[in-house]
DNA sequence: TCTATAGTTGGACGCATCGTCCAGATTCAT
DNA sequence: ATGAATCTGGACGATGCGTCCAACTATAGA
């Protein structure tokens, strides 16, 4: 919906679904290694008919990663909207995030191939600063304003956290765990508590012992 | 060197540079809808060359990110081989390779979009590796040896901190701005401090009243 | 039921670009 | 000077994109 890729045609909600399975084709050989004849074989859906609905095969992936965008927009936004101090819903968020990362695999992985071109497909750039930056800036902006989180720059721990999130996530993916929780907790731990030793360790929940 | 896609022959150090004033064409459309003509034509090298050296279009592209790897490896080893607590040297890494990207922008946007490709660029992966994520986890280790770092989980922490740099870093580039410094700090600031509140704020100097 | 309109499809086509091939040119060491 | 290695222009086959169109199917209205 969100980008200019949208079809010039509305597409019928049957081609919609059976697109989805050429996401994993663009995913493994990129846009333009994928070639249309095998996303038709995939999908089902002739090369014809294709070509009816799409101007051409970088809409398709448009197309995919725009709705593959909207699910984590609305996911996203979701969890940030629980009620509740900013600290625990930014914490809500990244753990959406990263969940939503694990189970969307490859079609994250485009999106974030994709995501530095300045040609073709800029309007992805827009999708996610839509779907994640400026969720993410709103409940750091909470986590502000209510006094529960430390943030001296918006917009660049926004960038960090985004990054943080981003890049452990896929690398979730490369070396997948069963135990996914605890690395979770490990990527949040470094987010909230930073890398500097200076601290006062207020949880006394474990084992520690004040200070 | 490093990597499976170096020559079959030996390249001529002449034909090296010509070479990378294709990297930009590459960043800019990426490696399919970069035209060889386009490399030949733009590095005053004949096509025919390019396939006398280069097994083909994407070698050419690998040896382009293969050689800015090892730029730069080379730039942050020696950021992290000057002594001291690791606290310093984490955090002079960091800044080199902020710098780092803002002055290799076009190659760095590229390394990151092949970075997550399953298929023929794999070895980029481990460069990567070698040249960031390796010594990210030795200083890491360092400070927490000498304790200068608060760091639970070594692999976590490189992961957040790489993601947090590389996504701060090309969104600098996209938009730029004169108080690059200005922006360094800030994205140091969240990574060693973290979002959460609890903390001794040894930086006493702004306004501020508690909570 | 008939018919017009919109949706859908197969198949052939033109075109761009890749990578190959090779004959000839150039360089270089002996 | 001569042979070997390096380099280059140009032609070629193959592949795959996107276009085109004629035919087929569904649907809706009369």
């Amino acid at each position: 919906m969100s980008l200019s890729a949208a079809a010039v045609r509305t597409l019928p909600s049957g081609l919609a679904e059976r697109l989805a399975l050429a996401a994993d084709l663009f995913a493994e050989h990129g846009l333009e290694a994928t070639r249309v004849d095998e996303v038709a074989r995939i999908t089902g859906i002739p090369r014809a008919t294709l070509y009816y609905y799409f101007p051409g095969k970088e809409h398709i992936l448009a197309h995919l990663l725009s709705s593959t965008l909207d699910d984590m927009a609305e996911r996203i936004e979701s969890a940030a909207a629980v009620p509740g101090p900013g600290r625990e819903r930014l914490e809500r968020v990244l753990r959406e995030h990263l969940a939503f990362i694990a189970s969307h695999g490859s079609t994250y992985r485009l999106l974030f191939a994709e995501l530095g071109r300045a040609a073709s497909l800029v309007d992805i750039a827009r999708g996610v600063d839509r779907a994640i930056r400026a969720p993410l800036r709103a409940v750091l902006q909470a986590g502000v304003d209510d006094g529960s989180l430390h943030v001296l720059d918006v917009h660049a721990a926004a960038s960090v956290v985004h990054g943080a999130v981003l890049v452990s996530g896929l690398e979730q993916l490369l070396a997948p765990s069963d135990r996914t929780t605890d690395r979770t907790d490990a990527i949040l731990q470094v987010v909230f508590e930073g890398l500097g030793k200076e601290r006062v360790d207020r949880r006394a929940e474990a084992d520690d012992h004040g200070h």
